[in-house]
DNA sequence: CTGAAAGCGCTAACAT
DNA sequence: ATGTTAGCGCTTTCAG
């Protein structure tokens, strides 16, 4: 069986097809134009034969498709799982739905995102990405999609971004394992070619330099933000260290690594935080369950999301083309048993 | 500037719009039905103005959408970005993209879930889902939108459904245990109203029986597959045996509630697994990091969603509508220290 | 091997 | 307050 189509719902409540599309959407210049009697006929057939839009033929004609396109790099971080929660619950409620698309941070994935969007006119892109260019970012926005960037990476190239101070927050952290008697501080970086991973990396190293911390180029080993392998790595690291000059606490880029990182330092039987203290950034949820709970820097995900759709939605519906923003987010830093 | 149109590439290359059309889709009769040269020709104009394909457009035609939908119940829980990221690699390697819902577990999500669904034309669905009917599937199959279902709830109603073999999983779950010289076994139940609880419970029973082992009455615990006072039930249960009659080895229905035991058990003074062995159900990565770390029941998240993906890809470009499947997924026994 | 043309379901300018 | 109608970009039948 065929789907009712506005066509049937016209027929069947005996008006024409423009006045049904005038319930459905109303009119430019805000006038009603339908009369309470025949909208109410119009509604009550529709309910009837099950009539539901066509998002195909209103996209068609309208160049539009009320579909936010989300690039994030990996799914398996629990983060972005969150942040797309979060993004969906505000995209839902204005009435758009969720692309997903996890580009496995590779610049193919990063590339194949943007054909997609484009075939599909997307409405609006919000980007976590590692390799797009601002020629990228001004194709979409001569094309007419405004997008908002996750992390600090796209700022100033024409969209907003979200984003949260990474500096405050590494200062928090090393604010606490100072208080806490730290001074032989590790980092377990992330990918540095990444941003976020350069950036953690850098701050670290001239927060380090202005507390007036040695930072010996031995205490810091080159993660990729991933899980994989960092155990094994960690416990090769942590060998090479007679035990009093061995760091005695490590900052790890993410959360992820510093669970590995807690598992090789537990192997090798040494004691968290006794011998080795160990914190991490992101405060995904299984920070709080691990053995020991693991100190970690964190904000909230979901608002993130949250906030990303809506800045994004307003651009999207909104008349004028305002200044960019750069928007930063707030922090917490949760103190846990692992420092 | 506006998108370039598949007239655009008719007249830049001086064939018709039919032909242009042809190259990108073949012809329904398998003919080729266009000269090497004009082929060439029109591949070059289309890179040269950078012709996309209007996926509004083909979708309006031909009533597909190249989008495949999923409903979860919660993106919070881990399984399902994996489950996402294997069905992603297996739709986006065949043409299509994703169109993800967080229903938070609630009848409401899942049906404007539904709606969604049949709007925007969507050529499959993968659905976790817990409040949806045969009512829903069969009007789904009217509508010619094939589903893969994610566990065993919806076997039965017209569609495939993949899921992990329960019986066969706490099978060799028992063999391990007994193998261990273990007769007095114990069950820490799941929610019962929940259909996996019930399964597991069930199973449980069935194959304690058929291999002559002992279920007391009260070696069954009965939980919630939250983590919420599993300790402290747990603590107060062992308290209520003298040591003979104590259980040997408990079979938990998932991990979260096998580590509140370990907790519980380790409090009491008990060792693991020396006076007590337990284990659990998901191989969750914190069953690793736990000590001592958990047996437990894994699969591959991953497989299953691209399993589910391919199954629902081959249903829909599929000619004739076999006899829906129930696939069961081989599992994965981790025996760690727990046991 | 290629072209002409109908029409998918909808929106919106224009006419009544 | 409602109706008429063009046309969005594409696929596909039919006719060269």
């Amino acid at each position: 069986m065929k789907r009712a189509t506005q066509n049937d719902v016209a027929r069947l409540a005996g008006v024409s097809r423009a006045t049904v599309s005038y319930v459905l959407n109303g009119r430019n210049d805000g006038t009603i134009r339908v009369s309470d009697e025949t909208r109410k006929k119009i509604v009550e057939v529709m309910h009837e034969i099950g009539y539901r839009v066509n998002m195909n033929a209103r996209g068609l004609k309208t160049n539009k498709s009320q579909l936010i396109a989300i690039l994030v790099p990996d799914l398996g971080n629990p983060f972005y799982p969150l942040l797309i929660r979060g993004a969906q619950k505000q995209a839902h409620s204005c009435g758009y739905r969720l692309l997903i698309s996890d580009s496995f941070s590779s610049e193919e994935g990063e590339r194949e995102f943007m054909e997609t969007a484009l075939d599909r006119s997307t409405d609006g892109l919000i980007l976590d990405s590692s390799y797009l260019e601002r020629t990228d970012i001004k194709m979409l926005l001569d094309a007419g999609i405004p997008s908002v960037g996750i992390g600090p990476r796209l700022a100033d190239s024409g969209i907003d971004t979200i984003s949260i101070d990474q500096r405050a927050a590494i200062r928090s952290l090393l604010d606490h394992l100072e208080y806490r008697g730290h001074s032989r501080i590790a980092h377990l970086s992330g990918d540095r070619n990444n941003l976020n991973g350069k950036i953690r990396y850098e701050v670290f190293l001239q927060e380090m330099k202005s507390r007036g911390l040695c930072v010996d180029e031995r205490y810091i080993l080159e993660g990729t933000f991933l899980r994989e392998g960092i155990a094994a790595k960690t416990e090769k690291w942590l060998a090479s260290f007679a035990p009093q000059e061995r760091p005695t606490a490590i900052f790890a880029a993410n959360d992820l690594m510093a669970i590995e990182a807690i598992k090789a330092i537990q192997k090798i039987g040494l004691r968290i935080p006794g011998d080795v203290a160990v914190c991490g950034f992101d405060n995904i949820p299984e920070a709080e369950y691990v053995e020991p709970p693991l100190t970690s820097i964190g904000f909230d995900v979901e608002s993130m999301g949250k906030a990303a759709a809506k800045l994004l939605i307003d651009r999207i519906e909104g008349e004028s083309y305002d200044k960019p923003q750069a928007i930063g987010l707030t922090f917490e830093l949760f103190a846990r048993k692992s420092t």
